[in-house]
DNA sequence: AACTATTTATAAGA
DNA sequence: TTCTTATAAATAGTT
């Protein structure tokens, strides 16, 4: 139907596909137009021009989800659904586990007790019993383990004290040593000296870890720590 | 484009309205595959004639569902997505729930507690000790009423008993009673009379309800039950 | 985008 | 439905 028959089949011609795209584009939509007009039917039609650009025709009587809605449900077919339906199923799933998990803890924590039987009850109670063994035992093993710990370090910073007091008096002995440093010693000398457990409690509170990797004795930078 | 040119409007003849869907569905379908070819497209065509019959045209370089998330994809429009997402938001706050559930649980189990502090470990165990107490509150609490329960059965089955006792004295007094009944009631008189210890053992290991309702005093049933 | 010679689609009838 | 065919409609090539 043109000025000459041509056959079908790719037209090479990028300009006059784009062309011929187009004016047929038209004419099928309009192909769709009155068929939805003088059938009374239903129609959706999607193209994507090989340059990706979308059209789209829809009867005014539907949508597209609808169409497809249509569509699986005819072919019995699923697109998505049967991903859809896994994930329900999942939910669904996971919900139950989530109310027994729930249920657990309520009786855990001593509530929901209603229907349980003596006998329930008794091997509730053991096994709370037991896990309460198990906690207190833990807490008993941090607490010692964090005592050791600051027993150590605790140790560690006397020593160091001592040394460094040690190495104080053998500076003050040297006549130079007071024409040298700044008076900044001064009062590192008189914060180390009010003892280990000062430090202590400072390294409680600051955590800061490794003091003892540098202890180059008399290192003036300690009072920085 | 036929013997006489038509109105586009719905044609109310349905047998004509038929077969004007019918030849002019084959014509798009032609129309469809021809812009396929020639211009290199991908097109999807459904249809639903108004009969509910279904027809659809896919170029073969697609399939319907990628034409459907090319769809979406263009027109960033959703149809099931917000559905879809909300679901996947939902699984995996659920997924994280549950998590946090079993972790909870497991830590009343005395398991897991290795990143628990001392506060937290001391809180555990505080919260386990008053739930336990809970627990043991209410197997107390069974255990009463239960054991309440069986003394108010003892107790009227001891009074059933007094007065079958009394009845059969009673009746042993009449001369004529020997005569009428057989030498069964002997047996029953004498199981009775074991006392009600014995009849308790027995309710409990039966736990057969409402004995007592048949208490017709003297009935010749009771032997069987 | 418009024109138009020609091909194609199809309405009506069988 | 399918075929036929007169005619309407679509469109290929051109401007």
């Amino acid at each position: 139907m043109g000025r000459g028959k041509i056959e079908i089949k790719r037209i090479e011609n990028p300009t006059n596909r784009q062309v011929t795209y187009s004016k047929r584009r038209n004419g099928i939509f309009k192909k769709a137009q009155e068929l939805t007009v003088l059938c009374d039917a239903k129609v959706s039609l999607i193209m994507f021009s090989n340059t990706g650009k979308f059209h789209e025709y829809t009867s005014p009587t539907i949508t597209t989800k609808k169409v497809y809605d249509q569509y699986q449900k005819t072919l019995g077919i699923d697109l998505w659904s049967s991903h859809y339906e896994r994930m329900q199923e999942n939910l669904r799933k996971l919900k139950e586990i989530n109310n027994k998990l729930r249920r657990e803890i309520r009786q855990r924590m001593g509530e929901d007790l209603g229907d349980l039987s003596i006998e329930d009850l008794r091997g509730l109670e053991q096994k709370m019993d037991a896990s309460l063994g198990l906690v207190r035992e833990r807490k008993y093993h941090v607490i010692k383990t964090q005592t050791e710990t600051y027993r150590k370090k605790v140790r560690n910073l006397e020593e160091q004290h001592g040394n460094l007091l040690l190495n104080f008096e053998a500076k003050c002995d040297d006549p130079h040593y007071g024409l040298v440093e700044n008076d900044g010693d001064y009062e590192s000398a008189v914060a180390f000296a009010n003892g280990a457990s000062n430090l202590y409690a400072f390294r409680l509170h600051q955590a800061h870890p490794n003091l003892h990797h540098d202890g180059g004795y008399g290192s003036h930078d300690l009072r920085l720590a």
